[in-house]
DNA sequence: AATGAATGAGACTTCATTCAT
DNA sequence: TATGAATGAAGTCTCATTCAT
C-alpha cells in the first residue's frame, strides 16, 4: 500500500488558500498557496484538479464553517428573538475571530470562478441558519416575501455590520446589538 | 506621462471598460479594453497611468453616476418618506436601466485594486444620497448609531433589492416597495 | 530496480501503450498506460526504467509482430514472386487487422527516443522479411544495391500502400495488388 | 506609427523553428525557439498564436521550399525523363544542403499537430512536382492508379533514397541515380 | 501625441520518476 | 513486490507596461 491521500493535506492546502486568498485576493498564485500549504506545487492539483476546483471547494467549506459558528451551542428552548440574537451573536464572533475565512469568503462570494451548484451546495449546508430565519420571520411583515430575497437581505445586514465591526472593533458590541435591532425591525 | 486633453478618448476608455469588466470581469485584459474604446493599447496608459489607476477613476465614475441616477428629479417639498423613495426608485431603474454600469460597480467594490482614498473619494460624490439618509433616519431608532454605519447598511440593502430586481424582473416594482418598506421600518 | 517476473504484467503493460499510444501519440502519459495496463503506477518503471526504454522495447517487439504476420504460414515451396506476394498480402493484413499496433509503430519509427541499436534489434527480428527481399532482388536490376538501402526502399513502398489501403479499405485488393506490381517491377 | 510588424521577425522564428525541431523534434519549446530567433518569448505568440500555429506554417513553408529546391531551373525542352531526373536530382540536393529543412518536415509529416487544411495547402504548393509526376506516368503501368495514391508512393521513394544518401553521402550520385532508376522502372 | 510591436515575468497545469508504506 | 502519493522541473500562453517610430 502507498501511503494514503491525507486528509491533513487538504486541510492544510485549503487553510494556507484562505490565508493566502485573504490577503493576496482570488488572483492569488496556486504556488504560494501550495507553498504555504507546505505541499508541492504538484500535490495541490492531485487534491483539486484545478484552480476553480480549490475555489469551489473552499467556498463549500467556508460557508459550512460560518453555518458552524453561528449556530454552535445555540440555546434550545429560547424564544425565537434570544435565539436569533445569539446566531448574530455568534456570527459576528466568528467573524471577528477569524478574519481571514470571512475575507475570503467574500472574495469567493462574487468570482465567477464560484459555480451555480456550488453555490446551491453552500446554500444546504447553511439550512439550519435559513430554518432560523424562517421561524423568525414568520410573523413579522416579510411573511409574504420569497424566502431567498429576504435572506439576501439579512445576509447583506449581516455583512455590513461584520464589516464596521472589524472597523471599530471596540465597540464591537454596541455595533452588534445595533445591527441585531435593525435586522429585528426589519423583519420582526 | 503628462496627462492629454482630449476628455472624449478619456471617456471613451472609461466607457469601454465598464462594458468590458461587465463582462470579463476585472481581469479584463487593458488591450481589450483599449480596442473596445477605439484607442491604442498604448494610449490608454497616457490616460491612466496603471491599470489599477483606471480602475480607481471607473469606480468614482460609477458611484458619481449612480449617484446623479439617485437623485435626478427629486420632488423638492415633498416630505422625507416620498422623497427616499423617489431616491430609492429611480436608483433601481438606474440598476436595471444600465446594468452593466452596476455589474462593474460590483466588481469594483470587492477590488483590492480600488484603495481607501478611491472610496472616500466616491463617498464625496455620493453625498447628496447621504444627506437624505441622514435627514431620514434623524428622528428614528438609529438617530445615535454612526452615519458611515447606517449607510453601509443601507446599501446593503439596496444592493440586495437590486441583486433580487434584477433575478426577478418580472416584478421589480413588488420587489422595490418591500425592500424599500424593510429600509423603512428600520430607520426610521 | 530488478526485473520483476510476471512476464504477464509486462505484455499487458506493452499492449496498453500500443492502444493508448496509437490515440494519444507519443506524448501518451505512462500514468495513462499503467492504468490502462491494469497496473499501478509505479509498477510500470519496475518492468521499464524509463519511458524512453518502453518505448524502445515496444518498437522492437511491434516489429517482430509485424514481421511474424508477414511471414505466417507462407507456401515453402512456390516460387520466389508467389512467396513474396504472400508475404505481402499477410503483411496489408496485419496492418488493417491491428491498426492499431500499425499506427504506434509508425510513431516510433520516427521518434528520437527509439535508439539506433533498437532499430538494428528490429532489424533482426525481421530477419526472415529480408531474406525473402534478398532473394526476389537476386536477379533483378537492384542486385547490386546495398541490401538495406533496397529494404528502406521496399519499406517505404509498403508503408505508402498501406496508408492508401487503410484510407480507401473498399479498394483494398486492387491497391495490394498495384502496390505489390510496383514493389515487383522495381526489384525484379 | 509604431514600428510595423516585420516580416524578418517572422522569418526568424521559422528558420529557428526548423533548426531547434531538427535537433530537439517536435516537442522542442517554444522557448528555445523564441531565444534562437532572437525574439522574446511572447514575441512568436505576436506572429503565432499557438504552437500548433507555427507548426502548420512551417510545413506549409517547407513544403513549398522543398518543391522550389525541386523545381529549380528546370530544362524546359527536354523530354519527361530527362526532367524528372533533373527535378529528382534536385530534390536530393535540397534534401542534403539543408538537412535541417529535410529533418524537421520529416517530423512535421507524422504530427498530428498539422491539420488536414495544411496538408491540403501544402500539396498545392507542390503542384509543380505533382504535375511532373502525372506527366511522367502518363503512359506507363500506374496510369490508371490514384494519382495520390502514385504521389504517396513516389514520395516514399524518395524519402528512401534521401535517407540513404544522408547516410552514405559519398557515394550520393550512385544512390541518387539507382533510386531515380527505380522510380522509373515503377512508373514508366 | 499616438501607435502597437516588443518584452518577460509569471500564471496554471502536466507528467516522468521516486520512495514511503 | 507492488502501490500510488508526492515531487518539481518544464511547458505553453497571457498581459501590463514600455518605447521605437
Amino acid at each position: 500500500m502507498a501511503r494514503p491521500r491525507s486528509e491533513d493535506k487538504r486541510n492544510a492546502i485549503l487553510e494556507a488558500a484562505t490565508r493566502v486568498i485573504a490577503t493576496h485576493g482570488l488572483s492569488a498564485p496556486t504556488a504560494l498557496i501550495a507553498k504555504e500549504a507546505g505541499v508541492s506545487n504538484g500535490s495541490l492539483f492531485a487534491y483539486f484538479e484545478t484552480k476553480a476546483d480549490l475555489l469551489n471547494q473552499l467556498y463549500i467549506e467556508l460557508k459550512a464553517d460560518m453555518a458552524a459558528g453561528a449556530l454552535d451551542g445555540l440555546p434550545a428552548g429560547s424564544d425565537i428573538r434570544t435565539q436569533m440574537f445569539q446566531m448574530w451573536f455568534h456570527l459576528l464572533r466568528w467573524a471577528t475571530t477569524c478574519p481571514e475565512k470571512r475575507r475570503t469568503l467574500a472574495h469567493l462570494s462574487v468570482s465567477d470562478d464560484v459555480t451555480a451548484e456550488s453555490r446551491q451546495s453552500a446554500m444546504e449546508k447553511i439550512a439550519g441558519v435559513v430554518q432560523l430565519l424562517e421561524r423568525g420571520r414568520k410573523n413579522g411583515p416579510m411573511r409574504d416575501i420569497p424566502l431567498d430575497f429576504v435572506a439576501a437581505m439579512v445576509t447583506a445586514l449581516t455583512d455590513a455590520t461584520i464589516d464596521y465591526t472589524i472597523k471599530d472593533p471596540a465597540n464591537a458590541d454596541k455595533h452588534s446589538r445595533a445591527g441585531f435591532d435593525a435586522l429585528w425591525r426589519m423583519i420582526a
